[in-house]
This record gives C-alpha cells, structure tokens and sequence, in this order.
DNA sequence: AACCATACGGAGAAGCCGTTCCGCTTGTCA
DNA sequence: TGACAAGCGGAACGGCTTCTCCGTATGGTT
C-alpha cells in the first residue's frame, strides 16, 4: 500500500541515524529537553545539518525516542508476561524493570508531559496504545488471580509512569530518596 | 546586626511589588515557566523594568513565588495539627489540602525540580526548613498513634509532592485521573 | 511650593537556539 | 574508474526572551 520498498539507503546514512539516536538518547538524559540539537550533533560527530536531515524537527527526534522506549517497555511486559505465571508476580516484576530503566534517563521521562513535547508524544502513539495493551493483560491476570487491587485500572499506569519519573528526575536536585518512594507505590496497589 | 532599619520604601513601590508578585502567581500558574517576563510585566500593569528593579532575575521572582507557597503550607500544616487531635487525621487533612492547593497551579509546583527553578528553590530554603519541621510533627504523632507506616518519614514528603504534582501537571495534556492517584498515594501511608 | 531621592517605563542590546541553505564529499552502480 | 544522486557540514538567519539603560515621573520632606 504505502511504499512497497521505501528505497534502500545508503550505508553511511544509516549508520549515522544509528548515531543520532544514540546521542539524543544521551544528550536528553543528562541534560532533559532544554539540551540543543548542536549538541546532539556534537556527541553524535555529525553536522547539525545530517541531524535535520534525518529528524525534520527537535520533536520528531524526541518522539523517535518515545517510540523506542515504549516499545522497550512493551517488550519487557511481554516478557514477564510469558515468563510468569502469577499475574501479581508478571506485573510487579514488570513496574520493577521500568522503573530501574527509567532511573537511567528519569529527565526525558518526567518531560513526557509537556508542552513541546506533546507533538513528540504524539508522534508515538501507535507504540503508546501496544505498550497499553500488553499491560491491561498484565492488569487482568493479576486482579483476576485476586493479588491486586480491583480499583487500579490501565489508565493509572501513565499516573504511576509519570510519578516516579517527577520523583526520580527531581533527585538530581534534591536529597529524595526515589528507591523508596517506588515501594511505597507498589505496596499500594497489593491487593 | 544587618539592617536595623532597611529604609522604608515608597508607597507606590510596595503596591507595584505586590501587583508583581500577584500577576506572577497567576501567569506562571497558567503558562508555566516559558511564561515570560514582559506577561508579568503586562498582567501587572507595570513596565518590565520595574519587574526587574524589584526582582533582579527570574528566578528570583520564581523564588518568592516558592517561598510564598512554603510559607502557605505551612501554615496549613500547623493549623491541622493545632485543631485535630489524631496524628493520622490531622496528616491527612494536611495532605488533602496541599494537594488540592497544588491542583490549582500545579504546573508551577512541577517545575520545582528544574535545571533553571534549582537557583529559585535554594532562594526558598529557609521556608523550605521550617514546613518541613512542622510537617515532621505531624508524621510523628501520627506514627505513634499507630495509624502510619512507620517506614514513612519527612524526608518522603517532597518525593510525594514532587509525585502528585508532576500527575497534576500532566493531566492537562494528557487523560490522567490525579484524584484516582492522590487516593492511592494516601492509602499507602495508612498502617 | 520646591527639591530630590526613589521609582517607573519601555525601547533595544545581547544572546540563545531551532532551523535553513548550499557548496562540498562520498557511496554506489555501471 | 567515472558519473551522479544521496548525503554531509556548519555558517548564518530569524525569532524570541531575558535583562539593561536612561530619560521621565512622582512620593515624601522641608
């Protein structure tokens, strides 16, 4: 339908979108939304420019980056999901992971919520709703088997995301302790 | 020791310097912190000059706009803990009303934790101390009382408001339930 | 009323940052 | 190996925002 062969591209092209992307993952980590696209080029050894080429925008960059986080979390979902039996046990070790992954770039993940970065969010969306999915099922088993609270739905879990990525990313500047903070959240939500 | 008497200043400067600090209150609270300078100028009906004459910086008006929500808090702290005699009560009077003091302009208080706010928060510090030790009364006897976790301390409060004011702030842009969270967040703490 | 220190207004300087543009380089294919 | 499309680099543009500067106005005081 839409492009049946998109046209391949050339090698030195692909490598250095590999390379954008892994910089802006870097760059927007360490130093959250109001890092500049110079820099990503910088740390990607590319010309602003080759940055534009392959992300039209600085939203379109970021949202690249939502995308493939989602599609992490939905990977690491579906995996405890396959791999656990108890549904209480799939979910909580589900929330574990995805905490500690956002630990590691907490500032993008707090930012999901903004202005600017509406459009990148939406940009995403299609991995949003999969991400969705595989975690209602998560949900289900677990309140179905009788080990989680019956009134925690799938849409908390953009509240819970949310959260611990505010509390993790505002430890950066101020003595909170976010490990605890998590327990306290994955306590509330027993059965 | 300082200033015995730091000068009296002209009447129409105290009104301009509360006028500021109003209009302050409400752009910020509307437009978050990309509101810019000359809107407060203009809501204030003032010159940006003079906004800068009796705040030297942003952050500086940032500052006193967290001080004055510490210093609020507080207050709030100690008249529930004044009024009710069980420590969970008055606790969670406390934080009900807090949060839903922070529901009003959350997308300031989500901020708090920010590159730039850093430098207004430290400006806020002393206001910072003293909610926090009246804050810390209250989880005390709430906690002696048996009716809260002991694991939970004062230093879990900012992670707390941090949480629920990032949830509030991201509601606006996305469909997220914070009263839902709040009653979470609440039921956590209970022993 | 007359004086002047204090305070005001707002144009614009200074600087930051996303984005564009175009001359040059390089991978690819015959 | 030569030709050319695809891709690259990075200077510079333009818009936007914070903050400065200084001529003017005004509250307070004698």
């Amino acid at each position: 339908m839409s492009s049946p062969e998109p046209k391949p591209q050339r090698a030195d092209a692909r490598r250095n979108r590999e390379r954008i992307v892994e910089a802006a993952r870097d760059v927007f980590a360490e130093a959250g939304l109001q890092a500049q696209m110079d820099d990503v080029a910088r740390v990607a050894c590319v010309g602003v420019g080759t940055v534009y080429r392959h992300f039209p925008t600085k939203a379109a960059l970021l949202g690249e980056l939502m995308a493939t986080k989602f599609r992490h979390h939905a990977e690491v979902a579906r995996r405890w999901g396959a791999e656990t039996d108890d549904g209480w046990d799939a979910f909580e070790g589900f929330l574990r992971e995805t905490f500690a992954a956002m630990a590691r770039d907490a500032t993008l993940q707090q930012r999901m919520s903004w202005t600017q970065v509406g459009e990148a969010v939406a940009r995403a969306e299609a991995e949003r709703q999969i991400l969705s999915g595989v975690v209602g099922e998560l949900i289900e088993r677990a309140q179905a088997q009788g080990r989680m609270r019956a009134t925690f739905t799938v849409q908390d879990v953009p509240a819970l995301m949310c959260a611990v990525g505010a509390v993790m990313a505002a430890r950066e500047s101020a003595p909170i302790d976010a490990e605890r903070f998590v327990e306290f959240v994955i306590d509330g939500l027993r059965a």
